[in-house]
DNA sequence: TTTT
DNA sequence: TTTT
């Protein structure tokens, strides 16, 4: 179908760590779960509560599947962007059988680690990030050259209009 | 846990009619399937390929639930925002069985129809759409007023910098 | 329009402690500047190179500025939704001139904090989040109990939980 | 700084056909506006308000400046993922101005047409639609073969498929 | 299984 | 099961 979108954005921590897979070609897999969780009060009872939602993370690109083998372990808070892929299978009784993950490919994906330099823990250096193709993006200048001073936007006015909040 | 994302974004179409369930507290689901679908060339064979994935969306809000009753239908495009919830049930042998839905609740949840008004197709009105909570935001007037005239930015200039395309 | 998408979402580094402004009518901005910043290597030379660029964050909502005047504050590190929101304004001379704000409302936007404990530094709590309307948020549980029918996912149970629309 | 997100998605039309400068070292730009557009009711008076954003949208990537040119025109609805950049420039009196763009470059941004094949009016063909460095992502075939082994799903198959990794 |  |  030309024309659509499929996008997922986690912000979590994970639960273990990144386990990889080679295969034949030479290419790799590396999965691990990210947790998310959110509260909320019941509306009712005015109780607190929460729900922690799991997902698995499949990274097929390589660039990021050597980050996440480098920089990611139980417990990393990371920021991840790619796809929901829904895999079909069959049990042991032959029944169909579907689950479904969060795929990070070549394209349109990307991997931010959140966890601040003591965070880290171990060895490497701080801060590891990668975004697929960063290599090859080329980028502008845009800060052009000339004369300079003069006015920054005024703060927001608050008497210009009765339905806002300032 | 504090300091979590889980959004899903889709741009797709539906198989199915929507379907409802109401429930005995007064509440209600909406729930359809949107296809997304990508092509791509195999880089060794260089043959065209594509692959669609079918995405059971389900609604809880009640605002963006009636909107989907009324305007949405088998084929409609439509651009959905909600997350990522993975139930848990046995299946009659009572195995575990797992099944992820995109949800759309009251918060951070949106619907945006996408048909042009023609291809709206039956009886509505064109062009239904919703987001949640509309209702009460403030909103600002960011229109100062003033005196007027002066410069629009000047286009992007070609020559200030050498590894970019202009 | 019907049918259209405003959305923005970073994860950056804020430049200065956040500065409030109330209004005549009880409401209130909070505003700061936060930085992104990529890194690349030019296709031609092979050098590595980076830009930063600044946003201008105004938040609205009231929640969402309460926390961030309490856990907001020079260095801190956030994940923002909102929408792109551009006033229009004149300069001493005049002349028109525009300013555009990654704007956070009621509707639609979130803030998570993405300080670690340490990270936080000083005297605050650690890790305080909201998202808007977090507290009205009917939400479902998803675990449903006992055997099932079929090689389907049962339909949403109704009379598991009191406080969520099934 | 590593570990930063800089995304803005837009679903709007745009208001003029798309125009494009070539730069002397065989680059381009593609650059319209986009409109987008969101109604709510005022809290107080119950009047209802509708406000409507331009943003300025400027494509650097080859591929999508090629598809934007040939699809795109004054009134399409497109679907677009790209990052904010804000540019500095001088006015004719020396000050400081700035102007905040919504930039596709190579990396990580997509473009989607949203028009229906009726929708489209003109003579061109109906539907183009391209994201970047679609050409060379690798694709697994998520559909497994033959009987599995538990209650989990099987892991990714390496054998199935020549042209993934795995 | 994570995190607060 | 949709769409191109």
């Amino acid at each position: 179908m030309a024309g659509s979108v499929n996008k997922v954005i986690l912000v979590g921590n994970l639960g273990k760590d990144p386990e990889s897979r080679s295969f034949a070609n030479g290419g790799k897999v590396v999965s691990f779960s990210v947790a998310t969780s959110e509260g909320w009060k019941d509306k009712n009872t005015g109780e607190r509560k929460d729900k922690t939602e799991w997902h698995n993370v499949s990274i097929f690109s390589d660039g990021l599947a050597r980050v996440a083998e480098q920089y990611l372990k139980k417990g990393s808070k990371v920021y991840l962007e790619g796809q929901l892929e829904t895999r079909k299978w069959q049990d042991k009784d032959g029944n169909d059988r579907y689950s479904t993950d969060v795929v990070l490919r070549n394209f349109n994906s990307s991997m931010v680690l959140l966890d601040g330099r003591e965070g880290g823990g171990g060895g490497g250096g701080g801060g590891g990030y990668e975004r697929t193709n960063r290599d090859d993006a080329p980028r502008g200048n845009y800060q052009n050259r000339g004369a300079a001073t003069g006015g920054r936007p005024p703060a927001f006015d608050a008497d210009l209009d009765d339905d806002v909040p300032f």
